[in-house]
DNA sequence: CTAAACTTTCAGTAATTATTGAAAGTTTGT
DNA sequence: ACAAACTTTCAATAATTACTGAAAGTTTAG
């Protein structure tokens, strides 16, 4: 398949704006974080309105929640009156930031409330040691996944996901 | 905390449904999947509508998608009329079958999307040089990722989750 | 074959989530 | 201090997604 500039543009926009539910954010966010991952240069709120035809409100809404996610920051332009704004552009770091804020929202809080429920004074019922039993087991799993998904995604290189590959392969 | 078994369950019900979106699942789906986790016994669509209270067409559609997945079963008990249902109960492998789906239903179908993005023809300018190197970067970090995961998620046993473990700390 | 017992489908509706746009707020230059 | 240039907020609305319930479909027993 041959694509133009422009059609591949798109293409990846909508693409990984629709794939924002996997990591868990909405599409206007994701299409945000796109279009910058592949600008030449930091975009201004009026230009990223344009391209994606979204409304100044929703833009800047938006965008700031890709600014408390760590992915995106303010760049000052000098003689500038406008704010720019730039997404990291590293792959490592970019996923380094999102495992680490899903981990800190999402997966934490449930393995506290999993470790909770596993707590619960065995009555000595079948159905209790069952909930017992089964939440303690995703306990487990969960902070396990967790922990790994961190360590791969913190290291500085990605040495270590080479070498692992070769391990597991 | 002490928890009544009550309490419990009812909590351990709606986090995990909640948690839902993390894997990809809606919430019907999602605390149907974790009533037949935390049962000691195969349940019918009534006890499932009751207990959750939800409607039979609800029910009806959720289990099946959960059946889809893989992750839920139809158990036909002698002598019944009514049709039972049991979900995966081991956590292992209850990951296999989730990051098996995931990989096939949404992780790949980008992958393939970066493939074709990443691979237009070079143009010269800047913005197209741009688009392909970061386009290539996220195609081969989705692709590591996707790998590992499954062959993580592979293993019979979770010997290998262990001793990455260990090599990671 | 018929009826009872059960499951599935799907059009309508409800609930949730995202988006707009205009008013309010802020910053900067003179 | 004022006004221009810009950003943020948020109530109203639109779009999306999930849920209901009754009708249609299926299976089983007699």
């Amino acid at each position: 398949m041959e694509m133009e500039y422009q059609e591949a543009k798109d293409k990846f926009i909508s693409t990984w704006g629709s794939l924002g539910t996997l990591w868990g954010i909405n599409k206007a966010m994701a299409q945000i974080q796109s279009l910058l991952f592949i600008s030449t240069k930091p975009l201004s709120m009026e230009e990223i309105m344009k391209e994606l035809k979204i409304s100044r409100g929703n833009t800047s809404m938006n965008l700031r929640q890709l600014m408390d996610w760590g992915i995106v920051t303010k760049e000052l332009i000098p003689g500038e009156r406008k704010e720019f704004f730039t997404t990291e552009k590293d792959v490592q770091e970019l996923a380094r930031h999102i495992a680490k804020e899903r981990s800190r929202r999402e997966i934490k809080p449930v393995i506290k409330i999993l470790k909770d429920v596993s707590s619960i004074k065995d009555d000595g019922t079948e159905k209790t040691k069952e909930l017992i039993k089964q939440t303690k087991a995703l306990h487990d799993l969960a902070e396990t996944a967790d922990a790994m998904m961190n360590k791969i995604v913190n290291q500085e290189q990605n040495w270590i996901t080479k070498s692992l590959l070769k391990l597991i392969k």
